[in-house]
RNA sequence: GCCGAUGUGGCUCAAUUGGCAGAGCAGCUGAUUUGUAAUCAGCAGGUUAUCGGUUCGAGUCCGAUCAUCGGCUCCA
């Protein structure tokens, strides 16, 4: 904690330094400067500035930088009255805007750094600028942002600095940056043929053969886990008319992000929109028939292609498309059912999600102002979401943002680390009593009333497309045996041995191994270095000996010894076994 | 949508101040018959993202469009 003040404080005073930097570049009455907070990293202050920064930039700012810093000027922290500030901060008209914002009786505090630079600002600060010698930073980019986050002010440029205590943590930093950047899925996906996009077709990802096999496997297991938890899978039309989403309100809200397709009519009636979830499909097959409590929880589960129309410069690899399948599932239950149920999903998600090897925590965010039903119910189900999650977390081990959750209901968000720490959403579970209400569902209660069920919206993966793309990224492209696109490359060394590669293939492919092999009259090197480049995590290599002993050799994965002599039924046995226990390790003996 | 950057064979990259678009890998053909990440030789592959402009001449300069990337906003 200690640390993390320290970082705050220098980081902070960084920002201070980097405002002074540009306003001696660029002059005091050229600059507007709005607000600098330290970030994760580093820190980033937001300007108006005469001319557009270029990267050329960079070095003469952060040249002026290190000259501030070097000048080893006092920091001075003062308390001023409304009205002096205002007077001090005349012509900058963000300030001005946040002081008088600031409420009546706040303390207004001022921190100058020498004589010349005054920034309004809480503190702590450093008390010299000689504290900062040490600190390495560089300026990372610079971006634009808008005032306040509101698209519709002014854009500002946004300077952002990497910044840390020393030299040798900054180049840590940097490291870590390079690993990711190796790790990136735009660049891996396309290098082992997963999957491709096309120009005419933005955000909508192509699955190329061997990504097409991963994404089956990962929803293989998906679908095995939700038939063993009572859930039944449909699928439901992409397009439907607008009516369905009048209904549903998405016409109303949610249109500007929806694929629209007009009728032949010019009239609104006759047009045809993309789904962009699934809800409703659920909800018509529910309402297929009458139902009674008998029939709930009424577990459906789907995973449709669904399309989501976003703005452009929004889009990022299988991160953020316009056409993803969501790992959906929509449950209807009785208000009693709500507790027992979320508690069975949190199982799922902890399956799921341990198969990987990948820690993850929960957020809760509770009811809105603008909530809609009846405050009891929101009551009630606010209290037994947060009793699942201290049972399954312990109590403040989990996050709780008090009125983030949706106008309809409360949710939990799912959200899991990668192997380099990054975070990432992912799953979500819902309470929804609006649509329920929309649709008038009903069901038969047991004492012959007519109730109306809840609906529970929930996800594990999110989107297949970008939990495959934070897949890629955690494993670096090697995969586990059993999502492994191809799990075993076969190379015959000369075309001789085709015929004992013949009979391997074969036995792997009964098994339901996903293989394949070279045939070709060249080189073994080749063929290896191609199953390599793919990152195969088996490759049986068969020549003469194998051939009339029935054995094979296998190169595992990351492993420079091979394994020789294995007997073709171990190898078999061997994959099965890994493709039986989602093993997150490859076998690497044949002990 | 906004700010900024980028776009050259399938991939990775070259191309002085505007002056004949080039290489490696991959591909194809042939030779080699190989025991664990690159055998040798030859051939083919381009309207330099698209459209327009300036110029004797544009990959290079200017404008528009599209796509991608880093951010903002939004989001699974």
């Amino acid at each position: 904690m200690e640390r993390e003040e320290y970082l705050q404080v220098y980081r902070h005073s960084l920002a201070h330094i980097l405002a002074k930097a540009v306003i001696e570049i660029f002059g005091k009455d050229k600059v507007q400067y709005a607000i600098g907070p330290q970030i994760e990293n580093g820190l980033y202050y937001d300007f108006v500035l005469p001319r557009t920064l270029t990267t050329d930039d960079f070095k003469m700012i952060e040249d002026k930088m290190h000259e501030i810093i070097k000048r080893r000027e006092p920091w001075t922290r003062k308390e001023v009255s409304r009205q002096e500030a205002l007077e001090l901060f005349r012509g900058q008209k963000f300030k001005t805007e946040l002081i008088q914002d600031l409420p009546e009786d706040e303390t207004i505090t001022i921190y100058y750094t020498g004589d010349d630079y005054v920034d309004l600002c809480r503190g702590p600060h450093v008390d010299n600028s000689q504290e900062l010698m040490n600190a390495a930073f560089e300026i990372r980019s610079v971006s634009g942002a808008y005032w306040r986050g509101d698209e519709k002010r002014d854009q500002l440029q946004r300077i952002y600095v990497y910044a840390f205590p020393d030299k040798a943590q900054l180049k840590e930093f940097k490291k870590f940056l390079k690993e990711a950047a190796e790790r990136d899925h735009k660049k891996i996906g396309p290098q082992q043929e997963l999957f491709m996009f096309d120009e005419t077709a933005p955000g909508m990802p192509y699955w190329l053969p061997r990504g097409w096999k991963l994404f089956n496997a990962l929803l293989d297991f998906w679908r095995g886990i939700h038939e063993k938890h009572g859930y039944q899978e449909i699928s439901g039309p992409v397009l439907s008319n607008s009516r369905l989403w009048q209904t549903s309100g998405h016409w109303g809200h949610y249109k500007q992000n929806m694929f629209i397709i007009p009728g032949v009519k010019e009239d609104e009636s006759d047009y045809y929109a993309c789904k962009p979830m699934n809800c409703p499909n659920a909800i018509l097959v529910y309402q297929n028939r009458l139902r009674s409590y008998r029939d709930l929880p009424f577990r459906i589960n789907q995973v449709d292609v669904i399309h989501r129309k976003e703005k452009s410069g929004e889009l990022n690899g299988l991160f953020r498309v316009q056409m993803f399948r969501q790992d959906d599932a929509h449950i209807l239950v009785s208000e009693e059912q709500i507790a027992d149920e979320i508690k069975d999903i949190m199982d799922i998600a902890t399956e799921i999600y341990g198969t990987f090897g990948l820690t993850y925590r929960a957020e809760l965010s509770t009811r809105p102002d603008d909530y809609m039903g009846d405050i009891n119910v929101w009551n009630k189900a606010e209290a037994e979401l947060k009793d699942i999650l201290n049972d399954v977390y312990g109590e403040g081990n989990y996050e709780v943002n008090e009125g983030d959750g949706a106008f309809y209901g409360p949710k939990i968000d799912l959200k899991m680390k990668d192997a380099l720490g990054r975070e990432w959403q992912m799953g979500t579970i819902q309470l929804d009593f609006q649509l329920p209400l929309n649709f008038h569902m009903k069901y038969a209660a047991q004492d012959g009333s007519v109730k109306q069920p809840v609906m529970i919206h929930r996800a594990i993966f999110g989107s297949m497309e970008r939990f495959i793309g934070i897949l890629i990224e955690n494993y670096k492209g090697a995969f586990p045996f059993w999502l492994s696109p191809y799990q075993v490359g076969v190379v015959p060394i000369r075309t001789e041995h085709n015929e004992y590669a013949e009979k391997v293939v074969s036995a792997l492919r009964e098994a339901g191994v996903r293989t394949e092999v070279d045939y070709e009259d060249k080189n073994m090197n080749e063929k290896i270095k191609n199953f390599k480049t793919f990152r195969d995590p088996y490759i049986v290599v068969v020549g003469d000996k194998e051939a009339a002993e029935g054995t094979v050799s296998v190169t595992v994965r990351g492993q420079k010894q091979q394994l020789h002599g294995v007997p073709l039924e171990k190898l078999v046995e061997m994959c099965r076994t890994m493709n039986r226990e989602h093993s997150k390790e490859l076998i690497a003996t044949a002990e």
